[in-house]
DNA sequence: GATGAATGAGTATTCATTCAT
DNA sequence: GATGAATGAATACTCATTCAT
């Protein structure tokens, strides 16, 4: 839980590599080497390459553990409380997208002896606040009823992931000349699109 | 393009196991001894693992284009229309999953020496049927103009991907106890949100 | 013996490769494709590679098999005898080159199972006129007795092949700048070298 | 440059098998197993088969580097002075004839990508002397003049060559029946033929 | 605590050859 | 007689990890 200098350094690499080119695309020397420590420092302080990603989710976990509750508790509308908390989810994703790509690869291989868990109840609690919010909103009548409430989140990130895992296709299509200017409108336009997206499913009159 | 039943079976196996554990974990050895055929026989057909992955693109990709054009032509009014688009989307992803969530793994692989030209052209094209369709709702005044129109792609998708990639999360959050259940929710439960939250981005009046 | 068209096309190709990238450096695939034959074929005509080359020493011993008679019988001076006997050699290793190459590559190669015994022969019987001839000199007075009468060949040889392996050094020593300069000085120039060298050794006084 | 021990181990083993079975014969299996070392070790002591062969000529080409130099300032007459530089030449060759084979080999093998610039440029640094004490001989009109100067190398190594790789052949003819023998031979009779052999070129009198 | 050296198991690919047709 | 398809064995090399220091 408490990295030293070195393991962060290591942890920031290896994040990087991960996301750009696969768990297993990934070497502990390329890692080693780009981290500027010796290969057996990996084994050494990690265990193992794979211990080396549970270690990354672990890092990072706990920064995906939510402000969600800080919206939450906030006297706001509903509407501009939906609005937050769709921002807040991309803006936090966003943060994380590369650890984030990472067990999205990596949660479902069959082959992997990982431990994911830490990462499905940060899920399950997110998704249980949003919940929770989503069903007050519908008893205080804000909210349409007929909605698959548990899929809310999947929308929401599943748009940002499609953008951001054909990053080059939307750059083309989107016209978006920079890596800059696509990040740029991730956190605009795309959030947008998908706040647009949510409160449509939502809200009962325009 | 056109593979005999040799090929098409090393592709089938090498389609589920990229599916399953990635491109780098899976070895053609692997691959050679699930689809019972000589190792060397890969690099004999394909040349190499990673024109293998090609072929399968190729393969596949044909099987993408479009039914679109089909829905199109027909003579309905546009929210059925509408609904029969998305249906189709999500079908026909449903249908080459494991080759689409590939794609989604490797596409933007930056060390990868792929050609997914195909993937893209064919990309386009859907969008760009997609995009004339609700420019033509939007002339006709059905539907909305303050719309991102060319995002609505990755939410359909997007979406989908986001479940299907954390199956074994939402098998549990849905309380779906088999496959076969959650493929069957994938068809019916999943695809009538996606159909939904379409439709609200877009209908002037619910 | 008696080879057929398609055969000598693949002993030709074989020898070129053979001389160029050495013997275990040239596949049969490489073969087949430069000599536009099935691969099958070689070993369907040969064996095996190894009997491949053993066709072609056979193929190319029996132009190695002398002229050196038709220069002995000729009625000419000692000196002048000579000088063509050396030309002789230098021209008829030339047209051979490349299959002489390959033996002084692989006649000591001690895991090769190939037999040399025709070379051998056809080696002996060479030196054995050279020999008599010289012997001949000697007794007449004409040449010089003290010298190694069996290592006049290896001079001979050893300096034509010297220059031909070393091929890019020599013609950037000699300033010959393309590959008729350097074959045109094999053949004239060097010649000369090596029958001076053999004179000056043999010849009594200048 | 400065290898350690177990470095100098492969190198001396990869020199022994690259001379007598040639480089693309001989296997990194096969030269691990003789120097009783790990297979993964010459990848990682040299990176890779053919830059081991590369190592192998620096470690070896310092050896070539001119003792040439120590006979020149001698205060010898020019006739012993040659009889020692050719002396010189063949024992240093002789020292390093395995690999000087790899090289006359190797060196116009069109395929192989590896450098020969440190052999080239100690032949041509050796050739140099040699010239410069031929012309120097030549002014002072002790040598002759009509001779193919920078041929005289070519002959010396030639000779010993031609012998060395029709080593079978050539103890049969000189009736040497153990290597030893053989080896005997090349330091004395052949020395002694070769020195004979340019002193016949460049002397003027017998 | 940290690391250079070392390794066994693994990788994709190529090889010469065989065999059914 | 000739060949496309197929294969087991071998190739060079890279892998994550270990261990002596």
């Amino acid at each position: 839980m408490d990295f030293n200098e070195k393991q962060i350094q290591i942890l920031k690499v290896a994040e990087k590599l991960f996301a750009e080119i696969g768990f297993d695309g990934t070497s502990v020397r390329h890692i080693a080497k780009e981290a500027d420590v010796n290969v057996a420092m990996i084994s050494y302080y990690f265990g193992s390459k794979e211990k080396l990603l549970e270690a990354l989710l672990l890092y990072r976990v706990a920064d995906f553990k939510m402000e969600l509750e800080t919206v939450m508790v906030q006297n706001l509308p509903h509407v501009e409380k939906l609005d937050a908390l769709v921002s807040l989810m991309v803006n936090r994703i966003h943060r994380n997208r590369r650890t984030h790509k990472i067990i999205n690869y990596e949660y479902t291989n069959t082959c992997r002896q990982i431990d994911f868990d830490a990462y499905v109840e940060q899920k399950r609690d997110s998704l249980g606040i949003i919940e929770a919010f989503v069903k007050d909103g519908q008893n205080k009548g804000v909210f349409k009823t007929d909605v698959h409430t548990k899929l809310l989140g999947a929308t929401v990130i599943g748009t940002y992931f499609q953008v951001y895992n054909n990053k080059p296709f939307y750059k083309k299509l989107l016209e978006l000349d920079s890596d800059e200017a696509f990040e740029n409108y991730m956190l605009t336009s795309l959030t947008q699109h998908i706040q647009q997206t949510i409160k449509s499913l939502l809200l009962n009159e325009k």
